[in-house]
DNA sequence: TTCGTCCACTGGTAGGATAAGTGACCACTG
DNA sequence: CAGTGGTCACTTATCCTACCAGTGGACGAA
């Protein structure tokens, strides 16, 4: 009924103003900013808001600043980290741009066997417990959103059997970027998800360390999942450049 | 020769000592800060510089912050993604932290060889070109280090030329992760450095688009360099762990 | 022309004020 | 005596002015 009223800080709007600008290239690498004093004049903020808000840039490297000079914009690509996926995921006008999307799926295709694999060899026993309580909820469920849910969870708790770090910290990153999808991902996934046999034999395998094979079910269930994902977001760039070439802004289809 | 001197602002120097004591577990999730004005008057430095800094931790997600009350610790693996990794390769003592390094290697090893696949399907000849011109310094080079940064810088194309923006933000990260360790690494891999072959017929697959042969190619050469690395690190740690049982702090050996 | 000085700009730091959210506490109500 | 709402002592959010420190171009003297 009532929901959370969505209260951002003044310093949140600078950044996302002007990280977006950055993405979207209005702002070029090379370019300079305005000066601190100009920006806060130039949005009725203080000039405190706006340093905050460039700190950010800073360690996001989306920008480089020094002392006594401008400060100036960096090529986020061949600079920043993983964790401004998120910003690039949609464009000006809330489309998805698509071969982000792309990216995103496919490396999560890449990774997710070799972490079933390293899962098996790790973390063996108590990983295998938890996978197998994950598996229970899932047999309990009956909403097909809150299934899709707990077989997102799934992949959590084998990224973090894995025992690798580097892993854990990209996932997060991937699950930070597909998490505004979470509507579309449900729909998209919604024919596929009942066969609970492929997870009961992944947790089985990884209690059983049999690392080839764990990643060959890995590698079954994601590239499938992903063909899934691939083949929707095909349609969906189809439907969107129809809609540009007619000039219609449409609702996804 | 010279090389410049180390200026780093009030507020690098309050981020970089909260998020230690984060990541080291001295603040261990659920815990809280001490206020801001406490935290400033501790510190003595300004309150904005304190600011400042609670907002990079709050944007790497290390920190949950909400107006009115104290600001509280996050799970940092649960919550912060990969641009973290710099900040938890070394320990207090500026020790390697082996397993964050082998996690490192180990994901460059898994996401490598498909790099090099979707790159030869994807990118062909500009692509190939660019890696040529590599390969063609790569000969002209007579260091070792210089070999060496241009072998790191082979990988780069190649990754830029996967267009995949992910494999890039990801790649960028693992970079500024191993980025310290560089003087390390070339000495680490000096031995094996010399086949040019292998960077050359990857170049040619990649032109030719042939993605299984390209892939395979590159699993041969990653494989065997993660191997010299792993085994560096398996020696470091077995020395690491002599030196503390002997209760003496040792440089690298 | 060449070189040093000056000065108008930049970001960096400090510490003041006011606004506004949070939670513990307590008096009041039914 | 359980539940309501007000008070108060905290907190962060924002803004402001002042000053310090680094940069680079203008300008005048050698």
């Amino acid at each position: 009924m009532f929901q959370a009223v969505n209260k951002r800080s003044i310093s949140d709007e600078v950044y996302d103003q002007l990280c977006s600008r950055i993405v979207s290239q209005e702002l070029k690498a090379g370019e300079e900013l305005p000066s601190e004093r100009l920006l806060s004049e130039m949005l009725g903020v203080s000039r405190n808001a706006v340093r905050e808000a460039i700190k950010r840039l800073q360690q996001a490297r989306l920008v480089d600043v020094k002392q006594g000079g401008l400060t100036t914009v960096l090529d986020y690509r061949a600079e920043a980290g993983a964790e401004l996926l998120p910003n690039l995921l949609f464009d000006q006008s809330s489309q998805i741009q698509v071969d982000v999307a792309r990216s995103i799926v496919r490396m999560r295709q890449v990774l997710s066997p070799e972490i079933a694999a390293d899962a098996a060899t790790q973390g063996r026993a108590e990983t295998a417990e938890r996978l197998a309580a994950v598996v229970e909820q899932m047999r309990a469920a009956n909403e097909a959103e809150a299934v899709q849910r707990l077989a997102f969870q799934f992949w959590e708790v084998l990224v973090e059997g894995s025992g690798n770090i580097a892993y854990r910290l990209a996932f997060n990153s991937l699950r930070r970027t597909y998490e505004p999808l979470w509507g579309l991902m449900t729909q998209m996934l919604s024919g596929q998800q009942q066969k609970l046999e492929i997870f009961e034999r992944l947790a089985m395998l990884v209690r059983q360390g049999q690392r080839d094979e764990a990643a060959r079910c890995a590698k079954d269930y994601i590239d499938e999942s992903s063909a899934a994902i691939y083949e929707f977001l095909d349609l969906y760039e189809q439907s969107a450049k129809d809609s540009s070439n007619t000039q219609i802004e449409g609702e996804t289809p």
